[in-house]
RNA sequence: GGGCUAAUAGCUCAGUUGGUUAGAGCGCUGCCCUGAUAAGGCAGAGGUCGGAGGUUCAAAUCCCCCUUGGCCCA
């Protein structure tokens, strides 16, 4: 007898086990040894988007990750170069106000940018613990790093070329400004709080009045910061509302008709005296003009569809120079940004009537103005949610400063981003119109910040005429002595050290410069990435084959990094981009601290082991929301542990009990026309499943994979080949061809399958893989894809089809008979067969169907039996009926017989004699 | 409010160009086995295909509306 005999442990205890499998890998170096294996070989460039180095990685970051390694991992086993160059996103604000509250109080430039880089680089430390604990394979020796200088120099030299092509411009931007701190804040550094304001309705005096109106006209504003109606340029309508004249006294007002009772009871006015003349939709009225009512100056009516009826008069006030959305209206509009104020909050010489006087008293003074102006409808005192800074927590303010863009609403860009998206490959397909939707509608692209954790923004400033230089070659000069020192230089050097010698200012010649205090937004760090890193790592080449990233970044990563590529240089940095959904909980919520149905990696793989969570990405279709629960997690355990007890009875009957050696592939393996037809069958399924799971790795259906996997070792392996080979190997003589021809099948299946399953389950592999008998690569990643070597017989094929279709039918009958306690185990058994269309084959394969039913005898009637204990199956025209099998059981195979030498049947005689 | 996207058994997924009684694996329940044993085999139960309407001889599939999620904007 020969029975299946394993050192590899059902109970796989993962959280123990994988962490000896990371010491393994470490030790021999597989990174850099699946490098040299595949060098030369075809290159697969993948470019890896980078975390930000700011805490622990969460579900939807290993998510990402385990992808690309399945990716990656695939690729490279199928035989391409495949080099994985991990990298983070280490600059920008987060980590800046984290160091912030660190140094509490600190400003000095530098000492804030070296706790910003001890940080990251923390952080980045800590991430890639967690990804290598992941299983992740990757170049973790070499990552890139946006805060490393030779990566600054080069995201500088992208900068360079985009300025050569004349992207790059300056332009005022309202930003979040405090007047106390004299500081930019970022949206990040506003906290909302209430706040006392005026609340005044103003009228304004229409100049062109709407058709069919007589005598004077006034469109109805309404704002609590009366301090900005010195930078009004124009009044905001929504196209689609209707707008209502109507006349109180000599004069006619304009205002959103469903607002007319509330602004006519504020204004006063006796709602019985108040009767509306004529309608207008908002788009009617575009183009007319009103004027301001107290600086000589058209204020045009425009339209704008972020206009709402819920408070004031339905025409929105609207001064470019002090907010978001009429900064973005006024662009459509060519309005002037107007922002007459300090960056102590008074007003300049801009607007000269109250100059120097501070915003905050300035709203009492224009509201007198107003009234002497006649302007004034009403004013009162409200308290409302306002932008405060976090800081000094006052009011904050919103002033227009020039800012740094590069530019997509007019000229190329656009256009030809968009024309590049064409030529590339959007996984899933809805990614095309997703990024290309956005371009559309996105506007310029502020690359500057206030900040100073980040790549400055290498222009100068002129001290005599105040212009803002951004040369060529000026630029060229910073880079030369970033790449030597680092971005710090910008700091602590003298703004001569970056000129060339004798430089002049060219506007007015003086050679007195200041350096640019801004710098760059992260997303152009991370959006050069590509031309960085697959330019400086020597195995990398520009562009990528694939980025692979969440579908937030259509308008992120995939978008900066298409902008700079095609604006630098006139191509997709890309030509496959793959994009996945978001993690969320087993109802399809997103995950909250609030809600509490967060789940750590860290929680799944101390309970289940990375195998565990790695199985749950590839089981997961990733189009759309990827959901997770404990009931999820526990079910892909359960999977999981199907597929390792079918490795585990492979692997142990690649043993030989009776003279305590395994089976060796070079020297007993039987060749494939030689084997069993059982085994050339399960060879063609097989066969089968290779192609399949490869087509679904080429398409990036990881999750029909596992399903697929799962199938064939739950139906064709366990409960079909397996099942019924177990006869042979245990009985057959250690060296008969019989069990040769078994071993030989599972030892190819084992090997395709471990191969298949090991960019995904790669701890598993790799443990199943140091267990596996005879001469092998040293790990599962240095095989090579298996080439299974079938020859596609259709005749043996269909016959087997048909005989597992007939077990199937059969263990219904067998199920009966055991119900009525005929039977036990179905080797109990023997089994008639009337079959109403018989092939001519059946009744030369009764052995072999006796073997697929697992019975001791088979019989096939030539007519349907009486017996009213046979069962019928009509869509089959199969008949079946079980009886007790005669004979004896033999204690050696189990099954019945005469027996005969020595109590033994006559098989079990002859294999056993000597 | 806008763009993109989704919804099929308890769970993860199939379901071709509309065409029999909507499938698989897992889980669940029952039975069997005790030579894969914290395993293995067999059988069974489980779905108004998110909802309403429409086109059609025929709709999970095509059209329209709605509901509920998700990402990104406003």
């Amino acid at each position: 007898m020969n029975l299946p005999k394993t050192t590899f442990p059902m109970k796989a205890n993962l959280p123990q086990k994988e962490p000896e499998t990371l010491g393994f890998w470490d030790n021999i170096h597989l990174y850099e040894k699946v490098m040299s294996l595949r060098k030369g070989k075809e290159r697969f460039v993948f470019h890896d988007g980078p975390p930000y180095a700011n805490g622990h990685i969460h579900i939807g970051t290993a998510l990402n990750k385990v992808l690309k390694d399945i990716v990656v991992k695939y690729k490279s086993m199928k035989g391409f170069h495949v080099p994985y160059t991990p990298g983070w996103d280490t600059h920008g604000l987060p980590i800046e106000l984290k160091a912030m509250e660190q140094l509490k109080g600190e400003t000095d430039p530098l000492k804030i940018r070296t706790a910003c880089r001890e940080y990251a680089a923390k952080f980045q430390r800590i991430q890639q613990q967690e990804f290598v604990r992941l299983g992740t394979l990757a170049d973790y020796s070499n990552p890139y790093l946006t805060f490393d200088r030779n990566f600054e120099a080069r995201e500088l030299e992208v900068f360079l070329k985009m300025v050569e092509k004349g992207y790059v411009f300056r332009r005022l931007k309202p930003i979040y400004w405090c007047p106390r701190c004299v500081t930019a804040l970022a949206e990040a550094e506003i906290e909302y709080d209430d706040h006392k304001a005026p609340s005044i309705f103003v009228r304004f005096r229409m100049q062109t009045p709407p058709p069919g109106i007589k005598g004077p006209v006034y469109a109805v504003i309404w704002t609590t910061t009366p301090w900005t109606i010195p930078g009004n340029t124009a009044i905001c309508l929504h196209p689609d509302f209707d707008y209502a004249v109507f006349r109180h006294g000599d004069d006619a007002y304009l205002a959103a008709e469903s607002l007319i009772p509330s602004v006519a009871k504020a204004s006063g006015f006796d709602p019985l005296n108040c009767i509306i003349e004529k309608k207008f939709k908002g788009r009617e009225l575009e183009g007319l003009k009103a004027l301001h009512p107290f600086i000589e100056r058209e204020s045009p009516l425009i339209l704008g569809d972020h206009v709402t009826l819920d408070t004031g008069s339905g025409c929105v006030h609207t001064a470019p120079g002090h907010g978001i959305e009429d900064y973005q209206v006024g662009l459509k509009y060519s309005l002037p940004v107007l922002s007459p104020v300090d960056d102590r909050g008074r007003f300049t010489a801009e607007f000269e009537l109250m100059q120097g006087v501070h915003v905050e008293e300035a709203n009492a003074r224009i509201v007198e103005l107003l009234r002497d102006k006649g302007a004034l409808l009403q004013t009162e005192e409200i308290t409302h949610s306002y932008p405060h800074c976090w800081r000094c927590k006052k009011p904050v303010i919103f002033r227009s400063t020039p800012q740094w863009f590069i530019r997509v609403e007019d000229g190329s860009l656009r256009k030809n981003c968009l024309e590049a998206c064409d030529h590339v490959r959007w996984v899933p397909s809805f990614g095309h119109s997703r990024i290309t939707s956005m371009l559309r509608n996105r506007p310029d692209w502020c690359i500057s910040r206030q900040r100073v954790w980040g790549v400055p923004i290498p222009a100068f400033y002129c001290l005599q005429c105040q212009e803002a230089l951004l040369e060529p070659a000026v630029i060229s000069k910073v880079i030369e002595r970033v790449r030597k020192f680092g971005t710090d230089c910008w700091w602590t050097d003298d703004f001569s050290t970056f000129l060339p010698k004798e430089y002049r200012c060219p506007h007015c010649g003086s050679g007195d410069f200041r350096k640019e205090q801004d710098i760059f937004d992260v997303w152009f760090d991370s959006g050069t990435s590509h031309w960085v890193v697959l330019g400086l790592w020597p195995d990398l080449a520009w562009p990528a084959d694939l980025f692979l990233e969440g579908s937030d970044q259509h308008r992120g990563w995939f978008q900066t990094s298409l902008l700079t590529s095609v604006g630098a240089f006139d191509a997709a940095p890309y030509r496959t981009v793959l994009t996945h959904g978001f993690v969320v909980d087993g109802e399809g919520r997103k995950m909250s601290k609030s809600i509490g149905n967060v789940m750590a990696p860290e929680e799944v793989i101390s309970k289940y082991g990375a195998d565990i969570l790695r199985l749950w990405v590839a089981s997961s279709d990733y189009h759309d929301d990827i959901r997770i629960s404990k009931q999820i997690m526990s079910q892909n355990a359960d999977a999981y542990r199907k597929i390792r007890n079918t490795i585990r009875f492979l692997l142990a009957n690649l043993y030989d009990q009776s003279n305590d050696r395994f089976f060796d592939y070079g020297t007993n393996a039987v060749a494939f026309n030689a084997r069993v037809d059982l085994d050339r069958y399960i060879m063609l399924k097989m066969s089968d499943l290779l192609h399949d799971v490869e087509n679904c790795y080429e398409s990036y259906e990881f999750y029909r994979i596992l399903q697929k996997i799962n199938n064939f070792c739950a139906t064709d392996l366990s409960s079909f080949y397996l099942d019924i080979v177990k006869d042979r190997l245990y009985t057959s003589r250690t060296d008969s061809p019989l069990r040769r021809s078994a071993q030989t099948t599972i030892h190819e299946i084992l090997n395709t399958l471990l191969i298949l399953i090991a960019p995904v389950l790669s701890f598993t592999a790799e443990e199943a893989w140091s267990h596996l008998p005879g001469d092998k690569p040293e790990s599962v990643f240095l095989a090579d894809w298996p080439v299974v070597c079938v020859e596609n017989d259709e005749q043996l094929r269909e016959r087997f089809d048909f005989f597992a279709s007939i077990k199937a039918e059969a263990g219904k009958a067998l199920e009966e008979a055991r119900a009525g306690k005929l039977i036990g185990h179905s080797l109990d058994a023997s089994v008639e067969i009337f079959c109403a269309s018989p092939p001519d084959y059946l009744k030369e394969s009764l052995d072999t169907l006796r073997q697929v039913l697992i019975v001791s005898a088979v019989k096939i009637l030539d007519q349907a039996s009486d017996d009213s204990s046979a069962s019928w199956d009509e869509k089959k025209n199969f008949q079946f009926s079980v009886r007790k099998a005669s004979g004896s059981k033999c204690p050696r195979c189990w099954q019945y017989s005469e027996l005969q030498n020595q109590g033994l049947c006559a098989r079990c005689f002859r294999e056993t004699k000597v």
